[in-house]
DNA sequence: GATTAATTTGCGACATGGTACAAAAATCGA
DNA sequence: TCGATTTTTGTACCATGTCGCAAATTAATC
């Protein structure tokens, strides 16, 4: 129970009760809604990264959420619903981080060194256990039977090799590569590095060793580190 | 229905029944099970592999089976102890047909070749989709919560690594790689190409272009093929 | 007060994991 | 030959979970 139907009877006069981006929007009518949707989809991207969807049940969401299940169904529809909105929600999180190291201006080895790193923080948070890759543990279960989810799943996983791909052609432009270096193989063992390290979290691989595999990995893709 | 109580009436004569490999045991007493325990943990593992733990019901094992829930129950326990039965299985075979493949004697660059064909010969079969690696799909959902498992989890990650490794040292010591290449290192990335494969046939990814990623994993292993 | 929208309760039909128990089918002993 | 014994089978059952929904309730705006 998160957030629980307490009415807000806090601050007594009637502005706006505390909802913090709630900008120009048109007044909602009726009576208003005891939780916050997007932190509702937070505890459910949770528990869903935590158990998986078959194993997290509507009471389950339905505690996390502080929104009973009817509340549940209608602000994001079915189990399945909400699985896809927060899996939507992940890869808009974790995308994120991403590509804000990918954008920005380094040398190669330090990007591909907070990449992983990155990575790392995300597949090793939680607080009962390492919650690893949404992308990759959806993978292995949901995507073979539900081709709207598996059609989401290889877009996140094409959008990692891309990305990877245009960042070593790019420090090929820039001698940072020798020209032999084939960026698309690269691309794809940086990517398979990352599923490697998503997989072993899962099985509470603890992060030293993880960091060992990526330097590793770094080493063999871009030279050992002089 | 697979294996269904039909008595055996075919050979009139009670000659053994028909099962295969009763040799010199003891004759056992009591009526004979209508099922053989081999092909029934078989099937369970089929299950297994295509829907996962939480997904898979003793309803739907017992239709794949043949064998009612009663026993199911007294032949293998219960649902997680079939499960991890399953595991063993699927371990027995698809590393009995890895390592013959490590034993055997050959060029470094074919053995590669010879294991991602293994892997994607078994991660690529199932009549109604790629059933992946049990491995990698049960360490993304059972591995982080129970115990037992994620040991027989990480026991085949790093029995992976180590195969890879002491490949890649034996090819170091016949000249097959530079004397700067770091087998450990190889043998990670090794490693994670079989997981990145896992994972995306598990996406329904097609096997061309999962051989392709082979095919540049390897040439970034070994150098690209001259 | 009327309207609108979100909340809560609680239902109904069904699936789930697990078990009890009697009938069935084989071997063993006399 | 025939009953006793042993083991498996099949049916039925239980308590609990499960999903989705239809009322009824509450609170805000009009």
């Amino acid at each position: 129970m998160v957030q629980k139907s307490k009415p807000p009877a806090a601050a007594s006069e009637p502005e706006r009760r505390g909802e913090p981006e709630r900008r120009g929007e048109p007044k909602r009518r009726g009576r208003p809604r005891a939780y916050e949707p997007e932190v509702a989809l937070g505890k459910a991207l949770d528990l869903f990264r935590k158990q998986g969807f078959a194993a997290t049940s509507l009471d389950d969401l339905s505690a996390a959420t502080g929104m009973n299940r009817p509340s549940l169904y209608g602000a994001f529809g079915d189990k399945r619903e909400l699985y896809i909105k927060s899996y939507q929600r992940y890869r808009d999180e974790a995308g994120a981080a991403m590509v804000a190291i990918f954008r920005e201006e380094m040398p190669l080895r330090q990007r591909l060194e907070r990449i992983y790193a990155s990575a790392l923080d995300i597949y090793l948070s939680g607080d009962t256990g390492p919650r690893g890759c949404f992308t990759v543990v959806t993978a292995a279960s949901e995507a073979v039977g539900d081709p709207e989810i598996r059609d989401m799943v290889l877009d996140g996983l094409t959008g990692l090799d891309k990305a990877f791909a245009s960042c070593f052609r790019r420090a090929k432009e820039k001698g940072e590569l020798p020209e032999s270096a084939d960026p698309t193989a690269l691309a794809q063992i940086a990517s398979a590095t990352v599923h490697t390290i998503a997989i072993r979290s899962r099985a509470r691989v603890p992060r030293k060793e993880l960091e060992a595999i990526v330097k590793g990995a770094i080493g063999v893709m871009v030279g050992a580190k002089e």
